[in-house]
RNA sequence: GGAGGCGUCGCCUAGUCCGGUCGAUGGCGCCCGCCUGCUAAGCGGGUUGGGGUCUUAAAGCCCCUCGGGGGUUCAAAUCCCCCCGCCUCCGCCA
């Protein structure tokens, strides 16, 4: 949810991001109207509830006079007064009744409105729409396996080799986006979980395993159910949902609750598996693991003052590159374009590293900015001493397993098929160099 | 899955049987002031959150908020129904 207070003051600047978004901006005219509904409703229903309660007030001693009146008369005369303030009071609740209905619909209508909106899209970020990103920068360089004199293998190929990957059984057993990891690609995987957990744990995050199983208010609330929705899989026989990435019970973790200022900011790094329905992607990436309808991953989220946002948004993406550095992969950090920002994010920067089979820079991680919107729509509030506010909470992937292990076992590969290990995970191998053919 | 108990403003807690004087008791914590060489103790006051209105702003005023949602009633923390969560016991099961 964006802030109600802008949108009255400054409804101009909302539509131009909901342009930049390639997403209506007549949603901000049926808001404007909505609140004004919205706040009238209030204002009549607040004054009717108000001479009701005064009138509420009489009932009581008279009532009490009736019963105990020392004589015929005061009984009577009480007993008069008290017929006609019930009779007004039953009026006035009448009254009430009918405009307390008027105003849950305008509530309702307002918050459904308010609801739909996406994030304010910072104004540093590129407009336009999935191609119009701009490269940041450069890292390493895409190996050169001309000059080697080979012929780089796909992961599938070394993953059949070294006995890592089966995508064969996956689709067997689950269907096709489904895979197995087998032998040293399961090893794989706990190592470059093992390696991320341990890294964001030395900069100070909190390791956290959250449950991957959510109810509908953590999925909306981070945003998710909008024009994500037909890539979540819902549990229709419980009304749960399974989600897509760790940021969903991270960001709930702390839903309804007010954090004192001084304890932000709070750093969490999440291990869950992460389900997407990839709906809307057929025929893309069909070949391998690099899409995938369930993966495991590890990634940052943090909550912290609105004011460091883009401090935060630049340390999450230096981590970022940190783990990759440390993989020795070759990459480059885009600016995603505001068309192609999901409805939480304000900003968002993305790392593609260099995947052979694809001869070229595909995502790996990606880092969202998403200012106070999800803060506002799970009530997370920080306290100082200007008061309650909402927060600000960032996100961003350390690791999605397939891949890395992708980009591991292609960028890292011999002509013998077999793969060397980078440096920075052999402590998590027990010190192996290399995986090789089985 | 069965039986029972519980859910109150940061924490604990009174109130619920018998509806109004309860936006709600008391303690702890916290904040402000006073007092005292300092500290502790003591004294006085304040301390849920949200929305609206007014205002440059604040104060003020109004509404909502006793797990959530409905209902009964002139009036609901209190009565009725549904849901959620927690605890205990039984059953089942990683």
């Amino acid at each position: 949810m964006i802030d109600l207070r802008l949108l009255r003051e400054d409804p101009d600047s909302v539509r131009a991001s909901q342009r930049a978004r390639g997403e209506d901006p007549g949603i901000v005219d049926a808001l404007l109207a909505a609140d004004v509904r919205r706040r009238e409703a209030q204002t009549s229903y607040g004054d009717l509830r108000n001479a009701q309660k005064q009138l509420g007030a009489r009932i009581g001693p008279l009532t009490a006079t009736v019963k105990q009146a020392p004589d015929d008369q005061a009984r009577e005369a009480a007993q008069v007064e008290l017929d006609a303030v019930m009779a007004q009071a039953q009026t006035l609740a009448t009254q009430v009744k009918s405009l307390d209905a008027m105003l849950a619909d305008a509530e309702v209508e307002a918050t459904a409105l308010a609801g739909a909106l996406s994030n304010l899209v910072d104004p540093g970020a590129p407009v336009g729409g999935e191609e119009d990103f701009l490269i940041l920068e450069h890292v390493g360089s895409p190996r050169d396996f001309g000059a080697e004199g080979f012929v780089p293998r796909d992961h599938v190929e070394l993953g059949e080799l070294l006995g890592a990957i089966d995508v064969e059984r996956g689709a067997k057993v689950s269907g096709s986006r489904f895979y197995y990891l087998t032998g040293v690609g399961a090893l794989l995987e706990l190592a470059l979980i093992n390696h991320a957990v341990a890294m964001a744990t030395g900069n100070g995050f909190t390791p956290m395993i959250p449950p991957a199983l959510v109810k509908p208010a953590a999925m909306e609330g981070t945003g998710f159910l909008g024009q994500a929705a037909e890539n979540v899989y819902r549990l229709e026989a419980d009304d749960m949902y399974l989600v897509g990435t760790a940021e969903v019970p991270l960001a709930a973790y702390h839903s309804d609750e007010i954090l004192d200022a001084a304890t932000l900011p709070r750093r969490y790094v999440g291990w869950s598996p992460s389900y997407r329905r990839e709906a809307g992607s057929h025929g893309k990436d069909t070949r391998g693991i690099f899409r995938v309808h369930w993966f495991d991953k590890v990634e940052m989220f943090t909550y912290v003052d609105p004011a460091e946002t883009v401090a935060e948004h630049a340390r999450l993406l230096a981590w970022e590159k940190e783990y990759l550095d440390s993989l020795e992969l070759a990459y480059r950090v885009i600016d995603v374009a505001s068309g192609d920002l999901g409805a939480s994010a304000a900003r968002k920067f993305d790392i593609e590293a260099w995947i052979p089979s694809h001869g070229g820079y595909r995502e790996v991680t990606s880092t969202s900015n998403c200012t106070e919107f999800q803060a506002r729509r799970l009530k997370v509030r920080m306290r100082d001493e200007h008061g309650v506010r909402p927060l600000a909470t960032l996100n961003g992937t350390l690791v999605a397993v397939p891949r890395i292990i992708v980009a591991i076992l292609e960028n890292h590969q011999r002509p013998d098929g077999s793969v060397a290990v980078p440096a920075a995970l052999r402590p998590f191998l027990g010190g192996r160099e290399s995986f090789s053919p089985v």
